[in-house]
DNA sequence: CTGAAAGCGCTAACAG
DNA sequence: CTGTTAGCGCTTTCAG
């Protein structure tokens, strides 16, 4: 730490070039000569120049950055969401700024607060599908990501929630269950209200009344919460608890899997399980589990890319992107 | 968008006053008149004022945010860090930069440039301990965490690897086994090393002499890789491969998981498993795993506010801090 | 307590 | 191809 970094001016002297010539050497643009050019990365070099994006973004109005906010980086399904995210961009020259919302809207409001400015655009899964404190416009290009939010006409990509819950309810029918419960968060999101949707609508095909005592709903993303709503659905009596589940995420898997171990209900004779989204574990454990495989690195890199497309063409008309899901069947649901 | 967003000299002319008054309100620094005060947030809102904050950081030469830089957020590991670090930061006003190594000096390189003039401080999990490509000091505040760097003398916080790896091997030795096996990726990392270090310093300690073949060494951090390695290994005669094997990180864990079961070794009878991080699904399996936990949220915390301590006394003495490591034994090593 | 004015380091016209 | 010169929107002296 001698004196504070070189600037262009600090390069243009050194290099005997006028500052005008030394920052289009050194930012890369306009016509410079080839000599010129060498002077100045010859300069830049030996005061060790490296550019300070802070001033550049306030005089070109581009941060190349791009901001992302998750419900929870810890949850594995957004870990792969940011990674496909950061791939998508990182070629693109775009760094990625990245938030959690905890899945509370007013924190995920405090983000994109936080973010915008920073930002050139930003992608968002968000909390919340309606309601007062839905995610607000940013003003700059957004992108909606797994979720989407009522009444917004923006860019997004998302998954067949619906399509891929009512295939996996299908299939444990198909086992021969009628008895088909569900463990799963409450529907502020739109996805997994969506996969909801897909479990009534199954069950409606099979001609099977829906009962409230095969619902296990825990308000949060947690499995701890899941567990104790799947602790009570199981502790039903053998004659009306469900013979069969269907999770819609990876937390109430988890949760749900402690309680069966609890209650210690075989899987799959006492009970067939079915999960949406596919994680590592699923395939370590005994009998491996059921799932509908989403494409998640492929949503993130999707998403990425739109926001790239948006950035570059302002103008273009929305996209709404939907990718199809795959039901995945193994052991844990008694095929 | 109507017209682009209002600045200070908008608010200030609306509100009447001049514009250092405005932006003295705005900005919450200085000396303003409650009248003053009032009238400037009045205008405000009615313009939809909001801050710039790259201009802010350009004038102020400070950004209010910090980088991190991990080798990988798909480790739930890192996943769990970043939410520490987070937590940390965000009450004190910090936003978080994201960028992933890959646990690539190379790209670690990229990366820290890439985020050095756009953040106040950096965090970063160095991918490599020492050599030629070894973390570049960015010129700014930095803070290592996890792993450290030969002869760089700056703030870290690191778990105690070597005194837990000796721990776990301790207690495989102790359940009555001599031929302990090791799932490692390569030494890298300083973690990584030291957690190697750890279990030849068990194997000394009980007189047993290391043996190569049970080492099972796969360059990536990934199960792919570990799967592979530990598959060679434990496929030795059943006189020579180890009774006994200690991975050194959850990557490693799940590749040696695979190996035991497509091999169908029993654990433990055939096999006992003591492992290097405690992650969600080890006590899913059959039988739980036992692992030396490491408090990774509160590893990401004490980073970040080892950060915080840095930017407000730039001056203050280099604080290497080292948190400790617990054994948790579960059936897996046959206790 | 308030106002005027000088930058932060760079991009982007605009002339030459 | 090169040089000059305004700003980007804010913080921060320095006077008043």
């Amino acid at each position: 730490m001698s004196a504070s970094n070189p600037t262009v001016a600090d390069v243009a002297e050194r290099a005997g070039v006028s500052f005008a010539t030394a920052a289009r050497a050194l930012g890369g643009y306009g016509h410079v000569s080839a000599k010129a050019r060498a002077a100045v990365d010859a300069a830049a070099a030996e005061l060790g120049y490296r550019r300070n994006d802070v001033a550049r973004a306030l005089a070109s109005g581009s941060t190349r950055a791009v901001g992302l906010v998750v419900g929870d980086v810890e949850n594995p399904f957004f870990a792969t969401v940011s990674r496909g995210v950061a791939d998508a961009l990182e070629p693109a020259g775009y760094t990625l700024l990245l938030a959690n919302s905890d899945e509370d809207p007013a924190r995920e409001a405090r983000a994109i607060e936080a973010l915008r400015t920073q930002v050139d655009g930003l992608l968002v899964a968000p909390a919340a599908s309606s309601g007062a404190t839905r995610t607000r416009d940013p003003g700059k290009p957004l992108v909606l990501l797994d979720r989407t939010v009522q009444g917004m006409t923006v860019d997004s990509v998302t998954v067949e929630n619906a399509a891929g819950a009512t295939r996996a309810v299908e299939h444990l029918i198909a086992q021969g269950h009628r008895r088909v419960g569900i463990v799963t968060s409450g529907a502020g999101s739109s996805s997994t209200a969506q996969r909801i949707r897909g479990y009534r609508a199954a069950l409606k095909a099979a001609g099977i009344e829906a009962d409230e005592r095969w619902v296990a709903l825990n308000p949060e993303f947690t499995a701890a919460g899941a567990h104790t709503a799947a602790l009570s659905m199981l502790s039903a009596g053998r004659r009306t608890r469900p013979t069969a589940v269907f999770t819609t995420d990876n937390f109430m898997t988890h949760g749900l899997w402690l309680a069966a171990r609890e209650l210690r209900l075989r899987v799959p004779q006492d009970l067939a399980v079915a999960a949406f989204d596919d994680v590592d574990w699923l395939t370590l454990v005994d009998p491996p589990v059921t799932a509908v495989v989403q494409p998640v690195m492929e949503l993130g890199r999707e998403a990425g890319r739109l926001l790239l497309r948006r950035l570059a063409e302002p103008d273009a008309p929305v996209r709404k992107i939907r990718l199809a899901t795959d039901l995945v069947v193994r052991a844990s649901s008694g095929a």
